[in-house]
DNA sequence: CGCTTGACCTCGACCAGCTTCAGCCCGTTA
DNA sequence: TAACGGGCTGAAGCTGGTCGAGGTCAAGCG
């Protein structure tokens, strides 16, 4: 798989799945004869799981940390694990954040709803 | 009310009020006879508000948007309230989001505990 | 009176996280 | 065979938001 269907299937842009090789977020991709990469299955997996945890908030700096102990082997699975538990902690704190801010905005339109009398 | 405890009792940093009334995010905040801001309860809630906006994702130039409509009176409301309205729906997907990655991390995590027989 | 504290201002630096650019290579289709 | 689409690289540029430095001023206090 070329790196045009990667970027379509995780949700990440050509530009952005390049820059996160290059900075080490993920693991070497491999080539193929003609210098181009070659997504497998593995490769997707945790670029999709990148776009997940970008996308809920985890700097990369976390992530190129998270990838050198993948890197690392077995033996740092136990590491690993707390960083993704301790990213679903934050994740929790999130949807607190998320569920508080849809009170405050349910109050004002209910606010806003007194001003225009209902008309809406 | 000064700025040192608007600060704390927004959780905004002194700094980013400044920024925030500069640039027009929130109404202007009035001044006592030396000059200094004055923070009333209006004040507050404003920031309050922006602070969790901000938190949620709204960048500031929706936010300038919407502090100049609040300006031209009463007759923005409906737009006013088209925008936190906007805002609310983005709050779901966004919590789609974190429910599709704490998804992600739950099935990650127990393969970990296949990887180390379970020894945790 | 002078010191400390905390507010004020402007303005530029900083940071993360991409994105864009320039220049090159390769394979396919017309 | 020429043109085109898409890939490659490295480096530079951009954006949104926040912080910090430098310098001033007013209030409070011993």
């Amino acid at each position: 798989m070329k790196i045009s269907e990667a970027a379509r299937h995780t949700g990440l842009s050509i530009s952005t799945i390049r820059y996160y090789e290059q900075t080490g977020l993920c693991p070497t991709i491999s080539r193929g004869t003609d210098g181009q990469r070659q997504f497998n299955a593995v490769d997707l997996d945790w670029l999709s799981l990148l776009s997940s945890l970008r996308e809920t908030g985890m700097p990369t700096a976390a992530m190129q940390y998270f990838a050198r102990l993948y890197r690392s082997g077995n033996a740092t699975v136990p590491e690993r694990k707390a960083i993704l538990t301790a990213h679903q902690a934050r994740l929790k704190e999130r949807q607190i954040q998320l569920d508080r801010c849809r009170d405050l905005l349910t109050q004002k339109l209910s606010k806003y709803d007194e001003i225009i009398g209902d008309q809406t």
